[in-house]
RNA sequence: GGAAGCGUAUCGAAGUGGUCAUAACGAGCCGCACUCGAAAUGCGGUUGUCCUCCGGGGCACGUGGGUUCGAAUCCCACCGCUUCCGCCA
């Protein structure tokens, strides 16, 4: 969340930065108002809790020498209910607050384009070529039926549309993946393996910004009120959530593979065929937690890092900047990777990496200790796909099919799958 | 799921209705002294947060309620941790 001081003392500016996302001011205006409310109801409460406290304090010694409590034990009882009262108010303003506070977006970083959706994102640099074929190439979902690897029908007889059941080479291929993925980032990139639950409690989904504005794009368990993560970003974040870290222990670096689940509500007709978009799907994330005067420079390291996965599987990608009208809710500053998919003739998400600057440190509170004998300030927490795992088999797939129906396994690979080629 | 215990600052931990919450005691960390230097020792400092007319004031003892003039302390609910039992991979 924003910093309640920041939207008092800077108003008509963050107002504005809030604003070049489109879509309004978020409410921001009211919880201004609330801001108000609250701090003269507390300086009103706050002279009446003192003047209580002054009178505890007399109360005993007045009993110790005999005087008489009785009125002051009346005024007290008097003054104790309407603190009550008061304080009722108090809270309730509060919980108006932090209502309005948690659904309003972060400011996006001067650089971010102003857009209106993902046509006015910004392409930052590109890697190869589309890949040209001597033949009509196929999409992976016939792809990977033709080799009897991937089974659509099956898997929604047993759970329905949207979720896809691998076989064989398929569910090694994926398999593989992850660990080519895992081992590059913990051997090469410095980060450390994280394997965390996969369903969270209402706080963790609250501290990285997918509640409460986003609950319904979400599974839900109603059993124990825990949620199937939509990423790794979430439980991998919240590990860390309310602790003050040590400055020297930063940046820290943590990577980990997990299933994600999505609701993908109202996306109903769009990608409705292969792997790209599904209610399951496997991820590697990659998380850090920075210092803020380093982020900027972290978030450039972390795209890098996971260009490397498509560089080393030789796949061609571009790497754009989202618009403001693209930016997710919690991000101050995204860039996609996105991968060359023959089958939609364009290129496709792969990878968004996102610096969150204090904003999800703010709410799950992240703290490190500046180690000139500072106060405890707000890390700057980052995060980005390392990357989608579904969708690099798909692109695997597709960029590697051959004319005979084989497809041919990235060289980067051959190691994992213990095979070259998949082929019926 | 059943039973018991526990939840206090960076950590361990004391406090069982007001005089101990800028929180005893111990550790850690920072500074100073001693030392050629270090260790040891001694002295001092060290929670967070909010409001402020900058004098000061409020809040927080897992969370939320309740009792009371007054709650870390008594009561209730919930959450978490530990141990034992049950169940289970």
């Amino acid at each position: 969340m924003l910093d309640i001081k920041r939207i008092r003392e800077d108003y008509d500016a963050v107002k504005a930065a809030v604003e070049r996302r489109g879509n309004g001011d978020f409410g921001i205006g009211e919880v201004f108002q609330l801001d108000k409310k609250r701090r003269e109801l507390l300086a009103q409460v706050e002279q009446m809790k003192n003047r209580q406290s002054v009178a505890s304090k007399e109360i005993p010694k007045m009993k110790k020498e005999g005087l008489d409590a009785g009125p002051l034990l009346a005024e007290m009882k008097t003054l104790s209910e309407e603190i009550k009262v008061l304080d009722g108010q108090v809270a309730e303003t509060e919980d108006r607050l932090k209502d309005g506070i948690l659904n309003i977006p972060n400011t996006p970083h001067p650089d971010v384009p102003v857009g209106k959706d993902d046509s006015d994102n910004v392409e930052l640099r590109k890697n190869g070529e589309p890949t040209a074929f001597s033949f009509e190439p196929k999409a992976h979902w016939d792809i990977g039926e033709n080799l009897d690897i991937l089974d659509f029908e099956r898997a929604a007889k047993i759970a329905g549309a949207r979720f896809t059941v691998y076989k064989g080479l398929g569910a090694r291929l994926e398999r593989s993946v992850i660990n080519f993925m895992l081992n590059l980032h913990t051997e090469e990139h410095g980060y450390t393996e994280i394997l965390p639950p996969f369903m969270v409690n209402r706080d963790a989904m609250t501290g990285t910004g997918q509640l409460p504005k986003f609950e319904d794009d979400m599974f839900h368990l109603p059993a124990k009120d825990f949620f199937l993560i939509p990423t790794a970003e979430v439980p991998v974040t919240n590990l860390l959530g309310g602790e003050i870290l040590k400055e020297e222990d930063l940046p820290i670096y943590y990577t980990a593979y997990t299933p994600c689940f999505r609701k993908e509500a109202g996306s109903a007709g769009r990608d409705t065929r292969g792997l790209i978009r599904q209610h399951q799907f496997q991820k590697v994330e990659l998380v850090k937690f920075a210092k803020p005067e380093t982020s900027y420079d972290e978030l450039e390291s972390l795209i890098a890092a996971a260009e490397e996965v498509l560089k080393r599987l030789e796949i061609p990608y571009r790497v754009v900047m989202l618009s403001t009208g693209d930016l997710g809710f919690s991000s101050a500053k995204t860039c996609d990777i996105e991968v060359w998919m023959p089958s939609y003739g364009r290129y496709v998400e792969i990878s968004s990496c996102s610096n969150f600057e204090s904003y999800q440190a703010r709410r799950a509170n992240i703290r490190y200790r500046p180690s000139e004998k500072g106060k405890p300030e707000f890390v700057h927490t980052l995060n980005g796909s390392g990357l989608a795992v579904g969708r690099t088999v798909a692109a695997i797939l597709e960029n590697y099919q051959q004319e005979d129906g084989t497809v041919k396994i990235p060289e980067a690979l051959q190691q994992y799958m213990g095979c070259d080629r998949i082929e019926k």
